[in-house]
Formats: structure tokens, sequence, C-alpha cells
DNA sequence: GAGAGTCAAGTTCCT
DNA sequence: AGGAACTTGACTCTC
């Protein structure tokens, strides 16, 4: 038997103005004479993101879901070079607050997913220091919502430099160079065009990392399709993790743009999927990605509900025998 | 208000 | 060497 537990990434379809990656462009902040007034800016903004951010987490406890992913883009120019000396997070801890104390109340997990601008295992050392301010600044924004950071921030390996080998072991050493609090934050993806199951495996298994298994960018990209002879390896990545396994699904948007996520998720790929792991792994959480974020969760909580081997804890969650 | 073009950041592909 | 595509939600400007 497993438990798997859906979750949707980021912004919801039905709430109004409800947007947790508001920004302003680093052109209009230059504009405004008055710096201070600009910086006000920001962390109205930014106070914004993170009050509807808090919506967005009761909208989700209100229909079960207990497991979404965070916008990383929740402070506008958080990491800009000429906003070196804006403590940014002094005036979130309120708001902040605010979440932890629903998170306390409501069995959730939550975690990040930085975008693709943090590459860890780039040989240009600005670009990994741009990136560990990027960590840093998650692991700041955990810590203000009184989260353990500990595998909450999901990341892509890294670009490939015409060397693939060369990259991943340009990941081990960058990653002696990654202090230990943020080591601890990551979990590795596979991708869609570079580095595959495999690839992640290898370095999840020699850094002690857990491997997000992505469905989808699998059946885009490998270089042996059977996924399920390794999906073994992938659990045991998770074993020493208070958190569940979890994966990433969504659908092929068409046969010609494979690699483009699908407004909704295709229920037949994801029970052929569920039907291979049930009873692998007692837990599993499933990050739904698609382009109609919760409505695409809720479509597909609809589709399951025919498969009569499916049984509903919830509204967002079930076993499968 | 709708629609087109732009945006801090990286990588890859194309010329 | 330099520019566009990638992919993306939001912003800005124009009409």
């Amino acid at each position: 038997m497993t438990i798997v537990r859906l979750g949707y990434v980021a912004m919801s379809m039905n709430l109004q103005n409800c947007s947790p990656s508001k920004t302003m462009t680093f052109t209009q902040f230059e504009k405004i004479k008055d710096r201070e007034a600009a910086i006000a800016k920001l962390e109205k903004i930014a106070k914004n993101n993170i009050a509807n951010c808090l919506r967005l987490l009761k909208h989700s406890v209100a229909n079960d879901v207990r497991f979404f992913r965070l916008s990383s883009k929740l402070i506008p120019l958080a990491n800009h070079d000429e906003l070196h000396d804006w403590h940014y997070m002094n005036n979130l801890y309120d708001g902040l607050g605010e979440i932890a104390d629903f998170l306390d109340a409501h069995q959730m997990r939550v975690d990040f997913h930085p975008d693709h601008f943090v590459v860890l295992n780039s040989s240009n050392s600005e670009i990994v220091k741009m990136s560990l301010k990027t960590l840093r600044m998650h692991e700041q924004l955990l810590k203000g919502m009184r989260i353990n950071p500990e595998h909450r921030c999901v990341l892509h390996i890294g670009g490939a430099y015409d060397d693939k080998e060369k990259a991943l072991e340009q990941f081990i050493h960058n990653w002696g160079l990654v202090p230990v609090s943020l080591q601890k934050m990551l979990m590795l993806e596979n991708d869609d065009t570079t580095f595959n199951m495999n690839d992640a495996l290898y370095l999840c298994e020699k850094l002690g990392v857990p491997h997000v298994f992505d469905y989808h960018h699998h059946l885009a990209y490998h270089d042996e399709s059977d996924w399920e002879q390794h999906w073994g390896r992938v659990v045991n990545t998770w074993e020493g993790s208070g958190l569940p396994v979890k994966m990433h699904i969504s659908s092929p948007k068409n046969e010609k743009e494979f690699r483009a996520h699908s407004d909704y998720i295709d229920v037949q790929m994801f029970m052929d999927f569920l039907t291979s792991i049930k009873g692998s792994v007692n837990r599993v959480d499933c990050m739904i990605e698609a382009k109609q974020k919760d409505n695409a969760l809720f479509q597909l909580v609809h589709d399951l509900k025919k498969y009569g081997e499916i049984k509903w804890i919830d509204k967002a969650s079930f076993e499968i025998d």
C-alpha cells in the first residue's frame, strides 16, 4: 500500500489578485529618484507577496491540499548587485511568522524550486557565488516560516558545458564550496535535456542528497527507458530524510512540443506510473506541474475517481494497493 | 482594457 | 562574438 499526496505549484487559478510573485524591474527601480522610496516600494511588494502566499496556503488547506511549492519570487530584486545594502528580511518577519503559525496548525509540506539562475556546477565562481546567495535567501525565508530547511529546495544539476562527465565532476567539486546548512537544504532533479535519472542518482548517492524523480523529464530524455529498475535507488536516497519521497508529475503539451507542460495531467500516464511504484514505498508526494495549477490538481482528482483501486483519504490524498 | 514587447540573473543553439 | 530561443509570470508601454 502506498499513500499518495498531491500538491501544486506556487499560484492559484481560483483566487483573484493573489500573486505571490509580483515584482518590480530594475529599470523601474532606477527610475524612482528617491532611493529610499524605491526600496520602500520593493518592501511593500515583498510583504504583499508573502500575505498572498498565506492566502494560497489557506486555500490549499481548505481543499485538503497539504503539499505546495512556494514561489521563489517572493522578494523582488532580492539578490541584485545594486541592492546589496538592502536588508530585505527585516520587514518580513511578521508576515513570515503568520505563515509559520498557519503551518504549525496544519500538517503541510511546503518547499521551493529556485529557478534556473542557480547553477551549482558552473566553473565561473561569480555564478556559484550568486547561486549560493540565492540559496541563502531561501534558507532565511524557510527559517522565517519556522520550517526545518532540510530538503526544502529542489535544483537541477546545471549546464553540460560540452562535457557532461566533466560537468558532473565539477558539481562534486563545487559541492565542497557549499556550506553544510545549504547542502542539507537541497534535493536534485533529473532534467529533460542534459542530466537524466542516472546522472542525478550518481550525484545523489555520492553526496547523500534526495533525488526528486521527474517522470515527464525522464520520458523526454533518458539513456535507458527502463526507469523502474532504478526506482529502488530513488527511494533509497530518501532514507535519511524526515520527509516522504517527492516526485514531479506533468504531461507533455503535445507530440511536437513534448517537453512543454500541458494545461492538465494525463490521468492514464499518471496511473501507469502509480501502478509501477505502488507498494514500493509507504508515502509519495506528487507535485503537479501543469499550466492550470490548482485546477489541474482538482481535475486530476476528478479523473482518478473512476479507478476502483484508489481509496480516497481526503480530497487530495489517497491510498493505492 | 487589450495586445505587444520587455525583464537581473544562465545555458545552448545558431549564425 | 553576438543574438535569439528556451520558458515564464508579471510589468510597461502603446493604442
